[in-house]
DNA sequence: TATTGTAACTAACAATCGTTAGTTTTGTGA
DNA sequence: TCACAAAACTAACGATTGTTAGTTACAATA
């Protein structure tokens, strides 16, 4: 285990925050109690609040955005890139669950380059997924209904599933994995 | 169509200014600027900024209780009533989007008991919800896979609605019902 | 032991927050 | 036209915000 540096200290701890209330409603006064320090020694690590968030969030962006995009670039059918995304949406998850929290809920609070840069990898990382599943209807591998559904359902359960990570209690991660590709490409019927 | 009382034109300015900065990075003034008033004024028609948020999140979650609450009382196979419960909530979000960003988004920052009732209805609504894909599984409808993950991919699905009903765009609200029905139950294999 | 860099501290700043008090404008019905 | 209520206003409050300046404690190195 890499010894962390304060400042990596500093993002984890504010992450943690950031999920229970948002990234508005939280000081840099509770990040530095939060760490025991005063609020003012936090500048010593950090430039400010809103490096904390970008921080935070582009570097989780770029891990979705390079593993779409490696994926979306394999060989392999639709069905097997789909499911590849989707496990590797867990992993990701699992281990970066209040990153991404930040991600979905306080991007927006970011600002000048950081935000342009965001929404950059955010649409190319909607594109990717949904060139998989167009590719999957023209194999007829997936059914042609609305592509724009599918696409929203599969996205909308996997960028909730860092709020199931803590109630998925005992259920192991290659189970959930499993499951959740039978439940999003089989359905439940 | 009813006329507006001014509490009432005040809240719905303030979910559209909610959902787009979330509760705490919306300020008193921000929206009395958007009503072309001084913040002072609104304090005429509304007793704090708090019974905004909780007018806006307890009305729309109740709307939601109810309907999950009316559907599970009722007859039908667990398939029926599945079906039944994903059109209410469609239409719930296409009346009522805004309402549900802060429902979603900023519950937490409800306080006191209007935070009791929210969550006493959140674990009411989750559980009729649970009952029916139980019923489901037990009637043989549902394949036995895990519930809990069942329950998890839809849910997530319906709560993130209100993020896809802006770009539905040309999309009839009754080829999403049907479409979504088809997705979300049979898969999209 | 002396030096130096790291990381903490105290104190304070200007700005903004939600909110209150008191006053003036506006519109409606008698 | 007058009276009254509704709804706006100005001004200000105490608290909290992110941040800066300047200083001190501490550990490792020379």
């Amino acid at each position: 285990v890499m010894k962390l540096t304060r400042k990596e200290e500093i993002v984890i701890v504010a992450a943690k925050l950031f999920k229970e209330k948002g990234y508005s409603a939280v000081s840099m006064r509770d990040i530095a109690q939060q760490m025991d320090i005063k609020a003012a020694s936090l500048y010593n690590h950090i430039k400010g609040k809103q490096e904390i968030l970008s921080s935070l969030v582009l570097h989780v962006a770029e891990k979705f955005t390079n593993s779409t995009q490696t994926i979306t670039s394999q060989d392999g059918t639709a069905l097997q890139r789909l499911k590849k995304l989707i496990e590797v949406h867990i992993d990701i998850t699992v281990h970066h669950a209040d990153a991404i929290a930040a991600l979905n809920n306080d991007w927006m609070h970011l600002d000048g380059q950081d935000l342009l840069d965001f929404i950059a990898m955010r649409d190319q990382y909607e594109e990717n997924f949904r060139s998989i599943i167009k590719q999957g209807i023209q194999e007829q591998q997936i059914k042609a209904k609305e592509p724009e559904v599918i696409l929203f359902s599969i996205l909308s359960t996997l960028r909730t599933l860092y709020l199931w990570n803590e109630k998925r209690g005992k259920l192991e991660v290659n189970v959930l994995k499993k499951e959740l590709v039978s439940v999003l490409i089989s359905g439940i019927v």
